[in-house]
DNA sequence: GCGCTGACTCCCC
DNA sequence: AGGGGAGCCAGCG
């Protein structure tokens, strides 16, 4: 499982560009809907080699925690793209998955 | 093949 | 709420 075109990614990438506007979804949430439960560090993994301009709403994707999972400027972005679609991000970071949450 | 390293998650304390 | 431990598995040296 690597290439652009596996499979496998490509069943994780629909699955992340299904989520909608304004809503958040964990690893292992993406995981479990693209039929890879278990599966969340590979979410993760194909998270961080998207390409730079990727127009994959890859934002969306937070730890089962509500957290944002990234760290320095990816961070950052992320947190400002959320916000920009009307996301509550509290100062730590996190989104609350009861009023913000994915619910497919 | 071996060990380490994660944009992960549970479970237990 | 936060930390340790175990399970997870693909990539890399």
């Amino acid at each position: 499982m690597d290439r652009p075109d596996d499979p496998v990614r490509q069943r994780i990438l629909a699955t992340v560009d299904s989520i909608p506007r304004g809503r958040v979804a964990s690893y292992g949430q993406v995981a479990l809907e693209a039929g890879l439960p278990g599966r969340a560090r590979l979410v993760g993994r194909t998270m961080s080699e998207l390409a730079e301009g990727t127009k994959l709403a890859w934002h969306r994707v937070v730890n089962a925690a509500g957290r944002i999972s990234t760290s320095g400027a990816s961070a950052r972005e992320q947190r400002r793209r959320l916000r920009a679609e009307g996301v509550a991000v509290d100062a730590r970071g996190r989104v609350d998955f009861a009023v913000h949450g994915w619910r497919p």
